[in-house]
DNA sequence: TGTACATCAGTGAACGCGCGTTCACTGATGTAC
DNA sequence: TGTACATCAGTGAACGCGCGTTCACTGATGTAC
C-alpha cells in the first residue's frame, strides 16, 4: 500500500504536470489570438498533441479557459503584494498604475475576466473559483486602502475602485485614432481621478 | 420629374418603415433572449419574415445589431436631457442613478455596449456610428458637470463617470447570491462614493 | 382595354464553414503467473 | 525469462449542430405601346 501510495502520487503528479502543459499552450495562444477566435484545436496544435487529448485533462473548453485565466491572474495578485509590502509612499496611485498596465500589456486576460463576468453561463464549479479570485483581490484592495489610512468599511471603497478601473479598461481601451501610448496614459490619468476623489472621500 | 421624385421619395419612406420593422422584431427577440443566443433566424421569425428578406434591408447582421442598438440608445440621451433640464437639486447622483437603472432594466443594451467595446472587430462605418453615440453621451455628461457647478476641464470628469458607471455595472450586475434588488441598491451606492468623490475632487 | 415586358420585394432551401466534442482504435507500459 | 492479459494516455476521423449568408426562383405591381 506504500508502494501503491507512492505511485498513484507520481501519476497524480505527472497527470498535474501535463494539465500545466496544455495551459502553458493555451497561454501561448491567448497571447497571439483574438480571444474569440481560440479555439480546441489551435490550443491543441500549440501543445503539440491532438483535440480529442484535452478531454482527458480537462472536462470541457470552459473549464480550461478558467483554469487559465485563474494561473495567470495569481500575477496581478503577486504585483499587487509587491507592491503592498514596499513602502510606496503614494501606494493607491501605484496600484492603480499597476493594474491598468498589467491589463493593458495582457489584454487577453482582460477580455477573459469581462467575458466572464458578461456571458457567464458557467458551471457552479467554474463560477466558484472566479468568485473566489475575485475576492482575493478586493481583499488585496482592502489591504491598500487600510495601509493608505483609510478606515471603516474599507470593503465598499475596493468595490468602487474595482470597478472603476475595470470601467476605464473597458471604456477607452480602444480609444479611436489615438496611440497605445496615449491611450495609456489617459487611462492612468482617469485613474489618478478616481484615487484621488477616493482619498479625500 | 416631380412625379419620380415623390415617387422615389414614397419608396425610401416605405424602406425606412420596413428596416424599422425589423429592427422593431429585433428588439424584441433582444428582450426575451441572451445576447450570444440572438441570431438572424429568431429575429425574421419574430418580424414574421425570411431570414434572407433580412438582407434586403441590412447588409449583414452586425450593421443591423448596430442600428438597433443606437436606436435604443437615444432613450438614455433622452432620460439624461429631461434630467438636465429639470432644477434637480442633486442632480450629479439623479443621473448617475438613471443610468445604473436604465442599464440594469435593459440589461441586453448594456451587454451590446460592452460586446462592442471588447469585441468590436466593426467595419469604419458602424464604429463611427458608435463613436459618434458615445461623444453625444459624453456632452451630456459634460453638461450636468457644467451645471452641478464644475469648471474647467469638465471632459476628464465626463470620462471618469462614464468609465466608473460602466465599471460598476459590468463588476455587479451578477452579483453571486443576491436579489436583483439588493445588487441594484448595491450599484447605486457604489456610484454615489464616485460622485461624491468627483465632487469634492 | 389588352398584352408584353421590367422591376423588385420576398422566399425556401441550400451552401459552407467553424467548432466542441465523441468514438473506435492503437500502442506502449505495467502486472500476474 | 517468457507469455497472456489489463490499463490507459493518446489519436484521426467523424459527428452533429448552429448559424450567417447566398441563390435561383416566384409573384405582385408598374410601365410602355
Amino acid at each position: 500500500m506504500g508502494l501503491n501510495d507512492t505511485f498513484s502520487k507520481l501519476k497524480q503528479q505527472e497527470r498535474e504536470t501535463r494539465r500545466n502543459l496544455i495551459l502553458d499552450a493555451a497561454e501561448r495562444v491567448f497571447a497571439q489570438t483574438p480571444f474569440t477566435d481560440v479555439n480546441m484545436r489551435s490550443i491543441a496544435k500549440e501543445a503539440g498533441i491532438s483535440p480529442a487529448s484535452i478531454y482527458t485533462y480537462f472536462s470541457d473548453q470552459e473549464t480550461l479557459f478558467v483554469e487559465a485565466y485563474l494561473r495567470r491572474s495569481q500575477d496581478v495578485l503577486k504585483i499587487l503584494d509587491n507592491l503592498i509590502q514596499s513602502d510606496d509612499k503614494d501606494l493607491l496611485e501605484s496600484v492603480s498604475d499597476a493594474y491598468i498596465e498589467y491589463f493593458t500589456k495582457h489584454d487577453v486576460y482582460f477580455r477573459m475576466m469581462a467575458h466572464f463576468m458578461l456571458y457567464a453561463k458557467l458551471n457552479p464549479f467554474s463560477l466558484d473559483k472566479l468568485n473566489t479570485m475575485e475576492r482575493a483581490l478586493l481583499d488585496m484592495f482592502d489591504k491598500v486602502f487600510r495601509k493608505s489610512g483609510f478606515t471603516g468599511k474599507v470593503r465598499f471603497h475596493s468595490h468602487t475602485f474595482f470597478a472603476a478601473l475595470n470601467g476605464i479598461l473597458i471604456s477607452f481601451r480602444k480609444y479611436p485614432g489615438r496611440s497605445e501610448k496615449d491611450v495609456l496614459a489617459h487611462m492612468k490619468r482617469l485613474a489618478v481621478i478616481v484615487t484621488r476623489s477616493l482619498r479625500q472621500g
